[in-house]
DNA sequence: CGTCGCCGAACGATCGTTCGGTCGGACTGG
DNA sequence: CCAGTCCGACCGAACGATCGTTCGGCGACG
């Protein structure tokens, strides 16, 4: 944004060219382009700490013309929460998640689950992070209940000498807490996903 | 709270007594008490959608005479921070985690988390929250990782055939999470300790 | 009689949202 | 080709609500 905090646009400096249509056919503002913008920024400060200014002025345009494109903050939010729910849900739809022995449907699941958290990282952080304020936060939270007692019964399965529920809850925290570091690009996804893997069926211990 | 949504005093229904000093000398408003339901009602619904109305509501009194008590929002959050932090690194002060064999040290400071987990579960839920908006909020990250990387050398000295950074990574992941479900009272922290402590160590595959 | 705990009322700031209007390209009929 | 019309992208200004915080006063107790 320029030095006195005002919105910038695509083109010049000091805005030779008047407001309106971009010249040529630069980026559009989709819904989903701003829904990703509003994904980072609620991660960043918190979705309550961000308001709208902030929303629009790190999309390019002011606050008016920023509701011309979205209906409202919530709906941001929604959008967001639909994407890491789509992401996750898809990978329990996998074949490799729906038949086999439970212990290799658990492995699929978990290893694909930290690709998805990888790629929608912003999106899954913002589901990971819900308080359930409102009725969407509740909505949301509730279908992410739904993946977890997935994972659980899957753990039940494959062990039941521990406290299945426990058990799953430990792992879904082991694998969710990578939204809290890992940032895409500073480490190989395929490392990754073998760490947590190791980790989570063998333990510190080899 | 009243139904028409106002504070309740301790005495009758309709503040029969007075208000001023309580009669006897049933619990003054302390410092303590107050942070205490604060961090209570940071948690449920996060430190910015909480008011401080919110709070004054709470604990039972008007927003202006919480006022009289407390400098602040924040003072109130920093408190709580002081709390969780007072008490992590505390273990890492224990005569368990400061001699023996690393991979020692290393277990006893994982099962004692956990039981700081427990025992100042709403402060330190607070504090693995932060976003890092204010000069409070990013002092109480910073010590975070302090304690952080004394885990992630320990973890290091354990073993050297794994990234030590990650894996303490995932270690601190999945010991914190326990604050995302667990509730005082449902589950002995012993079968916590014990449950927390087989995961971590010896992984999901026995 | 002073002080302490408490209160109602109000402060300025900022929030999410709405409104009226301007500008410029796309489309249309002649 | 051109005048006329339309429409979507954009903007400044303002809305009522709510925020954290302050202030002046009141009533009871030591």
């Amino acid at each position: 944004m320029t030095s006195d905090g005002r919105p910038e646009r695509g083109d010049g400096p000091g805005r030779v060219s008047r407001p309106g249509r971009r010249s040529g056919h630069t980026e559009p503002y989709t819904l989903a382009s701003l829904v990703e913008v509003a994904a980072r920024a609620f991660n960043e400060r918190g979705y309550d700490a961000t308001s709208m200014e902030d929303l629009s002025r790190a999309a390019g345009i002011t606050k008016s013309s920023f509701y011309h494109h979205v209906s409202g903050k919530e709906a941001l939010l929604r959008a967001a929460l639909d994407r890491a729910l789509d992401g996750l849900f898809g990978v329990l739809a996998e074949p490799g998640a729906v038949s086999g022995e439970p212990v290799d449907r658990l492995r699929h699941i978990v290893r694909r689950q930290v690709e998805v958290l990888v790629t929608e990282l912003p999106y899954v952080t913002l589901l990971l992070r819900l308080r359930g304020n409102t009725e969407t936060e509740r909505w949301a939270l509730a279908r992410r209940r739904e993946f977890d007692q997935t994972i659980a019964g899957l753990v039940a399965a494959v062990r039941d000498d521990v406290d299945p529920v426990v058990a799953a809850r430990l792992l879904s925290g082991t694998v969710n807490s990578l939204i809290e570091w890992y940032r895409p690009g500073r480490m190989p996804t395929a490392d990754l996903v073998e760490a947590v893997d190791r980790q989570v069926f063998e333990g510190l211990l080899r």
